[in-house]
DNA sequence: TTGGTTAGTGTACCAAATACACATTTTGTT
DNA sequence: AACAAAATGTGTATTTGGTACACTAACCAA
């Protein structure tokens, strides 16, 4: 951490980093993606994974890279939600945040600890812990972003493995929106889109019926923003 | 501009510009306003205005003093856009950039030439010369965003004036989406919206029928974001 | 074979959006 | 004074999309 102060400028520059809030579903919960402070500031408190841009790299190559060496979580898609630039958000020096939301299967995702991060964990989103600078804002626009995005977007089924079934997709909504939906017209309103189709297969799996087993018809469609 | 390079830091730092893009109806034409940078890069060229973040200022700040410095607009409501950040996007330096949105009603504003920008100027957004950086899909995206907003948002009224009349503000969202709508069924759709009332009085021009004037219920409103 | 568990299905009702045409009020002209 | 020109203002029928709602089907285990 003790460079040589090498690098100048006429003027002054802030210096700019990376956040990214990933969501995932837990144990029927939204939960969100922390890791726990291995340096100053906030030594030890959580905060989101990210860090500082390199002078090189794409910013949302910088937001991967960082996701991945603080958590070891890699595949995700991501999109940008937000840049966050007050003054004092940061003590060290002026930092401009570019923070991006993601996505992914709950059980994908074994986060891991490395060096930046004294480990990484999820938490569901309605009991996070005390978060490092301004990152709990981050984490409510995120959700709000998300939860907007529902219902004219295909995020929703980031968060899905590639084959899945409707009560599957209809928990996922319920848990996402915090309400009991009807079984019949999600189904309708859902196939009416049709953005899922049959793959002919069946669950075999519980003391109970079988579930048909949809898919995503297009897939490369699933990452479409906005 | 050649300052001492007092400005050091450990490791290399970006610079960070702010962008505005900014509409208005002139003409029956959606309009961009532009400005003709005086300085390299791209001297001469157009661009949208905007420019380097100070080291202690809020970005939206930012973007509203270089609005005002190199057009002499001010008072507009801004809305970020999205931040831009390829790595070659500005040959002097790596740059991010934050952008803007905003739009203004069209008679309220007469940009001028300042020491940063050579002009400003109205643009049709069919009709724009080339662009200085990314600026192009700068103005695309924000053209995007813009249409996307029309149906759930406020902010069409900011390209109106306190007062207006119903054909008015038709015009503007059949400007806004470039296609004809059906009178009465406009009218029944933005007076079920409740955000717009009756002043009361009427237009007194022209040689037809006068006009009702409205007004927005909740001018406070109409910057809402979402 | 019976009970438990989850999957799967259709119709009636209500609300919102759409399609569509003519009378009203003013100004200016004859 | 009557009329033409121009833009304003208004209602109904139809279609479409969303919502409310309850029972049968398939499998497993006891």
């Amino acid at each position: 951490m003790a460079a040589k102060q090498r690098h100048c400028y006429d003027y002054p520059h802030p210096a700019v980093t990376t956040d990214v809030v990933l969501f995932t579903i837990r144990q029927q919960t939204l939960s969100v993606l922390l890791i726990q402070r291995a340096n100053h500031p906030f030594q030890g408190m959580w905060a989101l994974p990210g860090g500082f841009l390199e002078i090189d790299e794409d910013l949302e190559t910088c937001a991967k890279r960082e996701l991945m060496e603080e958590t070891g979580i890699t595949g995700v898609y991501l999109e940008q939600l937000y840049t966050f630039g007050n003054p004092q958000r940061d003590p060290r020096e002026r930092i401009i945040s570019v923070t991006y939301f993601a996505l992914s299967q709950s059980d994908s995702l074994s986060p891991k600890a490395s060096s930046d991060a004294a480990q990484a964990a999820w938490f569901p989103i309605n009991e996070l812990p005390a978060l490092a600078f301004d990152h709990r804002e981050i984490v409510q626009l995120a959700r709000r972003r998300l939860l907007s995005k529902l219902s004219y977007s295909t995020i929703v089924f980031q968060m899905l493995p590639p084959q899945f079934t409707l009560s599957q997709l209809q928990s996922v909504y319920e848990i996402l929106l915090n309400e009991n939906l009807d079984k019949r017209n999600f189904r309708k309103g859902i196939l009416a889109r049709n953005i899922i189709e049959e793959t002919g297969d069946y669950t075999r799996s519980g003391n109970h019926r079988p579930a048909k087993i949809y898919r995503v018809v297009n897939p490369s469609q699933v990452e479409i923003i906005k």
